[in-house]
DNA sequence: AAATCGGGGGT
DNA sequence: ACCCCAGATTT
């Protein structure tokens, strides 16, 4: 009960004001939780506020279509989130008859909520006694009682679980899972933590034996591997545009993007001209690429190099395999959901202003 | 148990 | 260049 109480103190003074937390509505709460699932605060926040603007309740997601939800996820990333929460309202809508799941074991049978979402929706919304277990709590367990366990390991997920049900305060539920979360945010950062002015400072097994730095322990991560995109912008006398849908099991599924070769490495002109499949290149001459220097697009696994080529074609005078692609004016290209490098693209070669 | 899934920001 | 972020799901 000390832990709880001196960091829900400290809470108390020092939490910042979010609009997640001044409602106990579980559909708010549940669409806060997954957009701030690997995501800080200050990246979702204007995604939360567009979300709630859209679709204020449960039904107005669950009736919305799916192009819609990615296209106002655009830009936020793992776009599973997207998909599972719009199918998780679909769910809820139609075989809860609206009724949103109120204990920490239904929650988790959501699709997109795991141990950690279901938790938090249970102790905000419902003031179920279920500790959170985020990184923020592992950050502060670690160093407060000096925990070296590597926290991606089955060991141990499990030795902080129990951590944290220890200090847990079931008198409490809300305000201590919010408080340790915020402390671990605000305060015992990753970085440079304000140790000089914690109210842990006394008891902190990390800080008394100078680990702060070295707590807590992550095992390394693999390394990036190198993926060269060259993307075809396939542009007819009509001034349209072909684009394709990303059904396939790889990153972005089911964003759209212009008519793509993947390469080994970078090509040129002449190279891409034959491996070009998506339509008869005529003349490589009609082909030319826009951008100077390849765009470099990181992703937490992958290091995207691409090209972006201009291809003048009358293709619907041609007998190139349509049926996957759609054709659309430039202007209508704002209203698909793309990867934030075709977005950047875009707004860097064919946006005025 | 390990790999996959984005994008932004800090150091 | 490397790490982290109110993690979940698949392999």
């Amino acid at each position: 009960m000390e832990f709880s109480n001196i960091i829900t103190t400290w809470y108390r003074d020092n939490k910042r004001d979010l609009p997640w937390r001044t409602t106990k509505d579980p559909y708010k709460i549940w669409l806060s939780e997954i957009i701030l699932q690997q995501t800080q605060v200050k990246q979702g926040l204007p995604y939360y506020e567009k979300f709630v603007t859209a679709y204020p309740n449960v039904k107005a997601l669950a009736v919305a279509h799916e192009d819609e939800v990615l296209k106002l996820w655009q830009g936020l990333g793992y776009y599973s989130r997207a998909r599972n929460l719009h199918h998780t309202a679909k769910f809820i809508h139609t075989e809860l008859d609206g009724k949103f799941p109120d204990t920490f074991k239904d929650l988790l049978k959501l699709k997109g909520v795991g141990e950690y979402t279901a938790a938090a929706i249970a102790s905000f919304a419902y003031g179920e006694a279920v500790p959170v277990v985020d990184g923020n709590v592992y950050r502060v367990l670690s160093r407060r009682f000096g925990i070296d366990t590597p926290i991606n390991t089955t060991e141990g997920i499990k030795q902080f679980k129990q951590k944290a049900v220890k200090v847990f305060n079931a008198n409490n539920p809300a305000e201590h899972n919010q408080a340790i979360m915020e402390f671990g945010a605000l305060f015992c950062k990753p970085k440079s933590p304000d140790c000089m002015f914690c109210p842990f400072q006394s008891d902190c097994v990390a800080f008394q034996n100078g680990q702060v730095d070295a707590l807590p322990v992550k095992l390394k991560k693999m390394k990036r591997r190198k993926r060269f995109f060259n993307y075809i912008i396939v542009q007819n006398d009509s001034n349209e545009i072909l684009i394709q849908q990303r059904l396939e099991k790889d990153i972005w599924q089911k964003l759209f993007q212009f008519p793509l070769v993947e390469s080994q490495s970078s090509l040129d002109q002449i190279e891409l001209k034959d491996l070009s499949k998506i339509i008869d290149v005529i003349d490589e001459i009609d082909l030319q690429k826009i951008n100077v220097k390849p765009y470099k697009h990181v992703l937490s696994h992958q290091d995207i190099y691409a090209d972006f080529w201009m291809l003048k074609h009358n293709y619907l005078e041609t007998s190139i395999d349509i049926e996957s692609y759609i054709s659309v004016s430039f202007n209508n290209l704002e209203k698909y959901a793309v990867p934030i490098l075709i977005d950047k693209f875009m707004k860097e070669h064919f946006l005025d202003s």
